[in-house]
DNA sequence: CTTGATTGGGTATACGTATGCTCGATATTG
DNA sequence: CAATATCGAGCATACGTATACCCAATCAAG
């Protein structure tokens, strides 16, 4: 490994030299600097990341806490992530937090990771508290816990569920049904009283026995529909906490044999990509994923390297929805 | 932060005993391990992996170097992967290999990874190369280059699309298309000769005018697929160099009005679990991708703390493959 | 009882980089 | 021309951990 000592030597120079030279540091004349980096690129040399956090006593990784890495979901804002941060030369760490006891917060200090976006928060959470004890940088993703504010990219539902609970409407739909997420998630409960606000503006009933609740997955989406479409009187909508969750009814319909819209219809949230495929065509509710990704990312960098650090005020990038008719919202079974 | 020191400091001990009584040094008595223990305990000392790295010249994480983080089939490869590595204490960091003209290479050294899992290696990759050069540990999954040996976990699809073949040779097809993957993996290039080796043991021809190549990913079969069954005589059967690829000969098919598998069959290759979906019910053939991706950290894990390192002789775990019959494959339509 | 081996733990130092402090050399000013 | 300011770069050291080496104490064997 060729070290900024090797560096120094072919140029002639002491190392701290070297190391001022490559961080461009305003005290070093401009010969000097470039005889360095002449030295650097002839010996292929680039600064050793881990010597340098230990130095600095900070790196240049960020962990990103989630709980189901198969859950496609995630791939859509993994990728946007790594890319935001690669920009700025920054690495992806990611972190499960199966267990959410603690043993994260050791981990992220004891890995040295300079901040943490936590894309799984729980309103009840330990997490955020112990990151804020430790003095950790976080921000939240899509979901927040109230308990420990922080800069946070977030869903504003109220839109896009209005609109589609109007065209919910206009088809005539009374007896719906509705698969939400977790009551213990700020965008479960956020998304819930949306969804229950815009029904009920339309005087349309929304009978307990026709909820359900659950993780934001596929087999959540897939057993409430086993359950809610399997009686005599089954709904002719069900309403889904995201576009996850709608796969798992649209496929357990499928099996169920009813057709799709035409005996029950589905909506979902989220619009994923694969969710605008025409062998699914899911109606949804749509927001731009990409840039929320990325603006978490955004809002981490600047509580990492920025001037006032967690001083400054708790930014909160919400990100409005719009309603996406497609083919699996239709009239309601007469 | 807690240190060493401060556990030291309490423990009533050196610093260096703390290290050597927390990584359970036999020269240490047991009685000085364990109030060096217990005083970790009491402070919540974790060791710090950005100082032990530099100090033992290795880390503990590990690069996954991947393309298209999007891709669906990353997803079902990140997820047991992370698990692997999280059994033995390893992270997972992503690096995306966008030119692959070496400064990922660069990238792993300066930020010392301990070694490098390539999934997207075609066989005229260079980062082999250079990462042989450098002498890091690396492993191929999926597909290999031949120009550097190293240990591999790799599928094998002989046995798989044979099967598959002797399916589609019953089903009667006599005019078939396929989009294959890129000439330059060696997963593509495999995958292609099995097939076109068994459907010249059925005697079906394979006209080059249906044949396209592509990346593996979802436009490349959407794009192939709207070329291929729009003309007068479209093959009956689209054979794809895997299930992503698939996914988009579906979905043009649905947009081309066409019945699957009444007006045209197709099959895939990886059985991701949304295959096997109602909605989708994707013919395919399939492996345990699962434990491949565990095996590929295994792997690496023993060139990385195994005592010979690059000394013993090259692993490569082979996966077999079995057809997996679905509703996409049908009889040839006359 | 002395000598040698052995055990248990401390001391010194290394890993690679960053930065406060120091100091010589040059430039500036009175 | 002398005194002071300024610039440029080196020296020393810190970050947290691991390990080679060394030394004191205990113990066994002669």
């Amino acid at each position: 490994m060729v070290t900024s000592r090797d560096v120094a030597r072919l140029a002639g120079v002491s190392q701290p030299t070297v190391s001022r030279a490559l961080r461009d540091d305003p005290k070093l004349s401009a010969a000097t600097k470039q005889r360095v980096r002449e030295a650097a690129a002839t010996l292929g040399y680039s600064p050793n990341a881990i010597g340098r956090a230990l130095s600095i006593g900070r790196s240049t990784r960020v962990g990103l806490v989630v709980t189901d890495l198969q859950n496609q979901f995630y791939a859509h804002v993994i990728a946007p992530m790594h890319a935001e941060l690669e920009k700025s030369g920054f690495e992806l760490v990611l972190i499960t937090d199966s267990s959410e006891s603690g043993p994260v917060a050791d981990h992220v200090v004891a890995n040295g990771l300079c901040g943490v976006i936590l894309a799984t928060t729980t309103v009840d959470s330990v997490l955020p508290v112990r990151l804020h004890d430790r003095g950790i940088p976080f921000v939240y993703f899509n979901r927040v816990a109230q308990s420990v504010p922080a800069d946070s990219a977030v869903v504003d539902p109220e839109l896009g569920v209005r609109e589609l609970v109007a065209a919910v409407a206009a088809y005539g739909h009374r007896r719906v049904g509705a698969v939400f997420g977790p009551r213990n998630t700020s965008t479960g409960e956020l998304r819930e009283s949306a969804v229950r606000n815009a029904l009920s503006d339309h005087d349309i009933a929304l009978a307990s026995r026709n909820v359900r609740h659950g993780p934001f997955d596929f087999d959540t989406g897939y057993a409430a529909a086993r359950e809610l479409l399997a009686g005599s009187q089954p709904p002719t909508l069900l309403l889904c906490g995201n576009d996850v969750v709608a796969l798992g009814v649209l496929n357990a319909a499928a099996e169920l044999g009813l057709e799709v819209p035409g005996d029950v219809s589905v909506v979902g949230f989220d619009d994923l990509p694969s969710s605008g495929w025409a062998l699914i065509q899911l109606s949804t509710v749509a927001y731009d994923l990409d840039a929320m990704s990325r603006e978490a990312v955004r809002l981490l960098l600047g509580r990492v390297d920025g001037p006032g650090g967690s001083g400054a005020e708790v930014k909160s990038t919400v990100f409005p929805t719009r309603f996406v008719p497609r083919r699996t919202l239709g009239p309601a079974k007469a």
